[in-house]
DNA sequence: TGAAAACCATATAGCAGGTATAGGGTCAAG
DNA sequence: CTTGACCCTATACCTGCTATATGGTTTTCA
């Protein structure tokens, strides 16, 4: 298989996947006369990995972690573990602070009713002086 | 006031300082003889007003549309109302996929009880497989 | 047969929002 | 008179791609 129908199959482009390549996350394929790359089935699968692990938010970083654990299969996966819940409590962290995030907009907001002049908008004001309710 | 102090003053690194100024941020201030850059309470105000807005989470490019705002204070102020509601709606959305993210994480993370080898670990199998229950 | 379309290759630059580094000039204190 | 703290510019690096320039190959269709 080409390298254009691998990346119709995992729904990526062309250059993700030769990024990928570069990024030591696809091993490189062996390459027919004219240079072209050539894929088997084992590629797919380590593609469809690597894009299954993004949509969770893992960095190319961890996602090489973890296929290094997949090349040892005898040892404990203690690890494995362990860095999923670190990711889980990274994206609690995140929502937290959007959390914090939002309330602190909508108070924002809150301050200037859309009838008035730059001049006195009380969203530029409250942006400009650092309002003791926003923080 | 030179670069330094009001970095501190600011608390950000110097080097944010000239970014901010080539990215238009930040007026030119003036410069001493020997080169050195010069600053008085406007800038001190300017800055903060950006990391305020960067606190909020706004971008480099909504900040200069709202500091434009800011020189014409006779304007009406419905389009700074606008750009926040649509921050708002965006932080929203955010939260929205974190917490769906989140719900995936956990169900992943429950295929694995620490226990086993990486050969058998719930968790790699989840990431190779797609498992329709995760998604 | 020949030209255009569709595919592949590499190398390089760009996005955001900085941060870091290299290689210098300036200035005050000991 | 030298050390250290400060400042300057220019440039590269970070993440995770995406886009562009430039060129080779293969297929298709008239």
């Amino acid at each position: 298989m080409r390298i254009g129908q691998l990346a119709q199959l995992a729904g990526v482009d062309i250059q993700t996947i030769r990024f990928y390549e570069r990024q030591g996350l696809l091993p490189p394929p062996n390459r027919q006369d004219n240079g072209y790359r050539t894929y088997k089935a084992d590629h797919a699968e380590r593609l469809l990995f690597i894009r299954r692990c993004r949509s969770f938010g893992m960095s190319l970083e961890e996602i090489g972690v973890l296929q290094s654990y997949q090349e040892q299969p005898q040892q404990p996966c203690t690890a494995i573990n362990a860095l999923l819940d670190t990711h889980i409590t990274q994206v609690r962290a995140q929502i937290a602070s959007l959390h914090a995030l939002e309330n602190q907009l909508v108070t924002l907001r809150s301050c200037c009713d859309n009838e008035r002049q730059s001049l006195d908008c009380g969203i530029l004001s409250g942006l400009l002086e650092g309002d003791k309710t926003l923080s």
